[in-house]
DNA sequence: TACTAGTGCTCGATCAAGTC
DNA sequence: GACTTGATCGAGCACTAGTA
């Protein structure tokens, strides 16, 4: 590793954090923030100076239960996860430490290495339009808000993230979001869409053992992708829905995801809102880090 | 601290109308 | 009658702010 690198690298670990306790996934201070976008040539100087180990197979951003770095790990090719629900102070792609350290994981993959990145779309999808207030016109919604701002940033950064490493290895990635989330929306997804000649998808994780039919967009460059879209008919429907009762006959304590209830007075109008269990439905079915591993496996052989 | 109200996008299914 | 196209509807859904 550069000296450069290894000073920046340790003057930000030295920096305080300012811990919040209302929202532990925003580690630091609005002002102590970090746009990456703002620093694309002098972060790739840093990346082209990089000569540490070249070992991890698959990195796991975002990905909180870890399935997919459990995934890789189990078949023997080293993977590591990256998420600041595990690593508060390492793990904040909001702040400059956070993005380095990133950095770092991405610049020790091998050649074909995967990627894999899970954003939070809580600011992203159809449920808190009232509070994000994104829409076609402005999928950047409204940036008075703070969340709104982490959310945006976040994603650009990720972004920014995936371009500059581009730049200095091969690899391939997908980013994961509900169908419904405005993420892919955002000039700068699309701008890295374009330049990284990117497909998107749709698919059904129930398909691959989710417990909710959770429709999906997958965005990414490995190579044969398209097989994990799924259609998801009437039948298939049902199936799932049995599925899941008999799961949750199997639980101790079931699990309840959300509540759906017809409005007062309105025939037709249901309202919906999210229970404790909600974010459990955030985390990726064995089986979906088995189909990536199956598609990501044949295109490293092949290379 | 606990509770409640309110937000709307996406995809698949279905049906009607139009075209060949 | 078979097929296509477009409109409409239903189902599903990694919440949060305001208020008592």
């Amino acid at each position: 590793m550069s000296l450069l690198f290894a000073v920046w690298t340790l003057l930000c670990c030295i920096l305080p954090l300012e811990a919040t306790k209302e929202d532990l996934r925003a580690s630091l201070d609005e002002d102590n923030w970090f746009d990456a976008s703002l620093h694309k040539e002098e972060l790739d100087s840093l990346m082209r100076d990089y000569q540490g180990v070249r070992n991890l197979c698959c990195l796991d951003v975002f990905g909180f239960s870890g399935s997919m770095a459990k995934h890789w790990t189990k078949k023997g090719f080293p993977a590591i996860q990256y998420d600041i629900a595990l690593n508060p102070r390492s793990d904040d792609l909001l702040g400059k430490r956070g993005y380095l350290h990133l950095t770092r994981l991405g610049l020790r993959l091998v050649q074909g290495a995967m990627v894999i990145l899970g954003p939070p779309c809580a600011m992203n999808i159809y449920l808190s339009t009232s509070v994000h207030k994104r829409h076609i016109f402005g999928p950047e919604g409204d940036t008075s808000n703070k969340r709104v701002r982490m959310s945006n940033l976040l994603a650009s950064n990720m972004a920014c993230f995936l371009e500059l490493l581009s730049r200095h290895r091969s690899f391939w990635f997908i980013v994961e979001q509900p169908s419904s989330s405005y993420l892919f929306k955002m000039e700068f997804m699309l701008a890295l869409s374009a330049l990284l000649f990117c497909k998107k998808i749709h698919t059904w994780l129930a398909f691959f053992g989710h417990d909710l039919p959770k429709p999906t967009h997958l965005v990414g460059t490995l190579p044969d992708m398209g097989t994990l879209c799924k259609k998801m008919t009437k039948a298939d429907r049902a199936k799932f829905r049995a599925r899941l009762e008999r799961r949750q006959a199997k639980r101790k304590i079931p699990r309840k995801y959300y509540i759906k209830e017809k409005k007062d007075g309105e025939q037709k109008k249901m309202s919906v809102h999210g229970c404790k269990d909600l974010a459990f439905s955030a985390h990726y079915p064995s089986g979906f880090a088995h189909a990536i591993f199956k598609l990501w496996i044949t295109a490293f052989q092949n290379l």
